[in-house]
DNA sequence: GCCGTTTTCGGCCCGACTGTTTTCAGTCG
């Protein structure tokens, strides 16, 4: 899968065009190929291997070349020739808020600066403000760019994101201006990591709104500020923008501030060709408006079916809308139960019955207590003794709760070698068996497809768990042989993972899709280690409407009654 | 560098905010 390596590489091509200053549509070019590429959910080495990458939206003869070169050889000589000419000093000075090609270049050719620390000093001395086209403010600015750059405006998890942006809104919607209010960007398309959050307001005096934003207590440092429009960083380091429009043009509005840009510039050119123009404020014809009040109304007067905001990534989805063949997206209501939650029984911290007490709230008609195998002691994996009293407290409650069926089954450990932590006749006891690799992530990618696939081909083996490991922010996702896997997943009528915790939503949104067009069904599960975490079930449902997932294709939208037949669960 | 039911040449999404300007370039989303 080189698709990410080949994004990359044209990213860094299109930033040393854009400091060598070349035609920007050249630049464009290359940036539109690097999103294409990098969110296209199919691997690229089979468009190579089909000959078909001039297929690929943006990609002509020259990029075609580029990329089987790569594919080829990892590198690309015309990358190596441009680096010669741009020092990466200057690539670095572009992460700087603020600070752009044209400032970097100037920066570099005026003052010498090579790095960061060169910036620093020569802006702390003052040999920034005597250059042409800038003065004490661009100055300050630069070093204010600095401070953001050095504090990390990493990304959040979604999770993170969606707390601050609650409470941010809550607040907002208190002022008696605000008529409407919504999270946009990429925390409304639910996307697994979020860089900023953005707010879009529906007021009639939008100044009193930037007024109150603007001097909001929790709020460290205000970037802008306009009549409309507002960059704030909040005391925990979070950039915030907010824009407020009028009530007509609100649908426009948030479908432009929702993205993503890809979305928004195919969206464009479409209007274009019907002779019509689109901006956040609505779509035109001529000068008169005519749409703008909802997104429904902007997407129509488009020719198209309406697009969840989940879908807006470019993806296939305008050319879906326009044949009216948009897939009928899981939805959180569709989800019938949760089958891989962990109790105290092994390291979680809720008994058993609170996390059937909270199923029941949840209104679900099945919950799976999962625990961990023997092996995993450091998760206080379950030997099989320990199962057998658990199965007895199962089956007490089972007797307690009638209105909620209980299963009775494990997360199982899968060896370093592709064996399973407990013995057959063991699993064959279980209602459910969940797999799951907690050892040996620095394995080759050939010996852990080769573990997973073991796992898949055990009878007992319901669902494959989180099945990249990654764990953002602490592990990278492994690499695995994801052809193969899905193959035999499939073959095996074995489901694969989507763990709803924030920090996983793994198997992630690209390889859902790539999943289920191989044929394999996917269990959205979140893993619960407490009763509350059952809740997190939302995001990991946001992952599969994010690839495209409909309910049929989601093993636990099914009711108990299929569920047992699919499983084989003898009730 | 890509792309084409007006085109194989001449286009390429649209607008807000800032800082430096005296009408606009740079940056960002």
């Amino acid at each position: 899968m080189k698709n990410q390596v080949i994004a990359d590489i044209f990213r860094e091509i299109a930033e040393m065009l854009e400091i060598k200053d070349e035609n920007v549509f050249r630049i464009r070019a290359y940036e539109r190929a690097a999103r294409n590429i990098e969110s296209m959910p199919e691997d690229i080495e089979l468009f190579i291997k089909e000959n078909r990458v001039k297929d690929l939206p943006g990609i002509g003869n020259d990029l075609e070349a580029k990329i089987k070169e790569i594919v080829a050889t990892g590198g690309l000589k015309y990358l190596d020739e441009l680096k010669k000419d741009v020092p990466q000093g200057i690539i670095d000075m572009l992460n700087i808020p603020g600070v752009g090609p044209k400032t970097a270049k100037l920066l570099h050719e005026k003052l010498g600066i090579v790095d960061i620390v060169m910036l620093e000093r020569m802006a702390h001395a003052g040999k920034i403000k005597v250059l042409p086209g800038m003065r004490e403010k661009t100055e300050e600015n630069i070093l204010r760019g600095l401070e953001i750059l050095k504090r990390g405006r990493d990304r959040m998890d979604i999770k993170t994101a969606s707390d601050i942006a609650f409470s941010f809104v809550g607040r907002l919607k208190k002022l008696k201006e605000v008529r409407k209010i919504d999270t946009a960007g990429s925390l409304r398309r639910m996307k697994d990591t979020v860089r900023d959050i953005d707010i879009l307001v529906s007021s009639e005096q939008p100044e009193k709104v930037m007024d109150a934003l603007t001097s909001s207590p929790d709020i460290k440092e205000v970037l802008a500020k306009g009549p409309t429009k507002a960059s704030i960083i909040t005391k925990d380091g979070t950039q915030v923008d907010v824009r407020v429009v009028e009530p007509a043009s609100y649908g426009a509005a948030l479908l432009y501030f929702t993205g993503s840009k890809a979305h928004n510039i195919k969206l464009r050119q479409l209007a274009i060709k019907k002779d019509l123009k689109l901006s956040e404020y609505g779509i035109f014809r001529k000068k008169k408006a005519i749409a703008g009040k909802t997104e429904k109304e902007m997407y129509d007067t488009l020719g198209l079916d309406y697009i969840a905001p989940e879908l807006r990534e470019d993806r296939g989805e305008i050319e879906a809308a326009e044949k009216k063949r948009l897939p009928m997206l899981v939805e959180l209501k569709d989800i019938k139960g949760d089958l891989h939650a962990h109790s105290t029984w092994s390291d979680g911290g809720s008994s058993i019955e609170e996390v059937v007490l909270k199923a029941r709230r949840l209104g679900y008609e099945y919950i799976a207590i999962t625990d961990h195998s023997q092996g995993l002691k450091i998760a206080g994996g379950l030997s099989d003794k320990e199962l057998d009293i658990k199965k007895q407290e199962i089956y007490r409650l089972r007797k307690k709760y009638s209105d909620i069926k209980i299963l009775f089954g494990a997360e199982v450990d899968v060896d370093s070698d592709g064996n399973l932590d407990y013995p057959d006749d063991i699993l064959r006891e279980m209602d459910i068996v969940i797999a799951a690799i907690h050892i040996g992530f620095k394995q080759s990618p050939e010996k852990i497809t080769r573990r997973l696939t073991k796992a898949c081909q055990n009878k007992h083996v319901d669902i494959i768990a989180h099945p990249t490991g990654r764990l953002w922010g602490a592990r990278e996702p492994y690499e695995l042989d994801f052809e193969e896997i899905f193959k035999v997943a499939s073959d095996t009528s074995t489901a694969l993972e989507i763990n709803s915790f924030p920090q996983r939503l793994d198997l992630n949104d690209i390889y859902s899709r790539m999943a289920r067009d191989a044929g394999v069904l996917i269990a959205v599960n979140t893993d619960a280690h407490l009763a509350e975490q059952l809740e997190l079930m939302r995001f990991g449902v946001a992952t599969a409407r994010r690839g495209w997932l409909e309910k049929k294709d989601i093993l636990n939208t099914l009711s108990f009654g299929r569920l047992t037949q699919k499983l084989g669960i003898d009730w």
